[in-house]
DNA sequence: CGATATAATATTGTATACATAGACGATGCA
DNA sequence: TGCATCGTCTATGTATACAATATTATATCG
């Protein structure tokens, strides 16, 4: 390893996050990741690429593509021959997800409290100390501002932990889930408690105690599971389902998932 | 979630897992991946999908899927517009993935104890006492063979403990650093630790203790990191990389990366 | 001689055409 | 009516052709 040939450097010029370039494949794993995470195909329906590919004015290769690509990360399943359907998620799913977050977060949360540059510290207490000036949020904007900046705080804590790997999965993992919530708000008192959370793990990462900041951040995900589910309207720990409306035909996107078979 | 529409059922005839079928782009996965695992890469090479091809006699389109797919799992890394580049790996990215299987596989295992079906349990342990029964093995096909069964006793934890997105996660962070692995052995004390490892986890989960069984496995992983790490030259602690030795000019397949930057 | 601009070349990205495999419906038969 | 087989048809899988972009070599200017 650390060969000495011309490796690009990694994250050089365009680094490797920059997998967003302008293309017309990118264009479309956006396009289609933002109907799934909009909740506009119903699950289980099946993708058809050159419908997909017509609808955006592209032709089926680059539609192809985002298709195996969003397959990768959970969103789709393909089956050889057959085609893309779109995933459906159990209740076993989604408490594995929040699991795995736990877990992953924890540990990133771990490596950020002895990793994190002072400047990126100091960032993590503005973001805390700005959601926690909105808090009431009791509207929308608010809400979605605090949303927002809930976002940044958990990315950056990803970033700082150095753990690059960790972060690419997480960040897929916290993704999934964002079909369902998104159908749902958060209590005042909720997001509450999780601002409350957040200034402690940016407390035990200032402190420098990696046990500290690993703790209070699987406590902070495990509580948004127990909300999230609350939400869903799944008791935390009970089975069965009721009451899953599907939120159907929105922003009219249902229709390119109309199924042939009943 | 858990709609009614159809979906194929998740795992129905051709399962989830059956993505291997024998489509070409199929074969170029696998072909690539196992170029990968065997090192005939050089670290920071640049994959030329014309190349690949042309070696495997199929169209640039299924190589194309094959490099993508293998960026995805954490093989290669692509540049857009420029293309797919082997992967090189510092010590921190090996610690990482090590950390994270521990983790991942430690909380399969404790799932593991609590679901694993009687039958399972039976399979693992007549693995793990084919293993113990080949035990000094010197030879190299006794070696090739605990590899075989190191293996399926890892990948049935994973299908019994019943939880699939943390089963593909590790799937593909085990695979990841067989890479160098492959280029040395094990003594023959190491593979008589990791026996007896393995007949420990069969223990826990027969005697379903999660906890007992999530710790041993995590105690094994991180075993495992110990030996690799120092397999390949590097202290368990200490930084630097004295003697790189690339393992060039293997199985010729080196030529298909070669360079022409210096 | 070095640096910069520019042309040539090679490689990736996208579109289109063709091949193949699975799904759906019709037909024949028991 | 129920079931199996066959044919058609749709959607995916692969190959090829073309377009756009990056890299390399060349030439020109300072």
């Amino acid at each position: 390893m650390t060969s000495k040939a011309s490796t690009p450097e990694r994250s050089d010029r365009k680094g490797a996050t920059a997998r967003n370039s302008g293309g017309a494949a990118d264009k479309a794993y956006r396009w289609i990741r933002s109907l799934l995470v909009n909740g506009s195909f119903q699950a289980g329906s099946h993708l058809r690429e050159e419908l997909l590919a017509k609808r955006l004015g592209v032709s089926r290769t680059p539609v192809r593509e985002a298709v195996r690509r969003l397959a990768a990360e959970g969103w789709l399943l393909i089956i050889p021959n057959q085609g893309a359907y779109v995933c459906d998620w159990s209740r076993h799913d989604v408490e594995e997800v929040f699991a795995l977050r736990a877990m992953l977060e924890g540990y990133a949360a771990e490596w950020a409290a002895r990793n994190a540059t002072e400047a990126q510290i100091e960032t993590l207490q503005q973001l805390s100390a700005r959601a926690t000036s909105l808090l009431p949020g009791t509207s929308a904007e608010d809400i979605e501002q605090i949303a927002e900046l809930n976002d940044r705080f958990h990315k950056l804590i990803l970033e700082a932990s150095g753990q690059r790997r960790t972060a690419v999965t997480v960040t897929h993992l916290v993704e999934l889930p964002i079909t369902l919530r998104n159908f749902h708000q958060f209590t005042a008192a909720d997001m509450q408690r999780s601002v409350n959370q957040h200034q402690a793990v940016v407390e035990a990462i200032a402190a420098r105690d990696a046990a500290w900041a690993g703790a209070v951040m699987r406590a902070h995900v495990l509580s948004g599971k127990a909300i999230f589910m609350e939400r869903i309207g799944l008791s935390p720990d009970s089975a069965g389902d009721p009451a899953d409306a599907p939120a159907d035909d929105m922003a009219g996107g249902a229709v390119l998932a109309a199924d042939r078979r009943r």
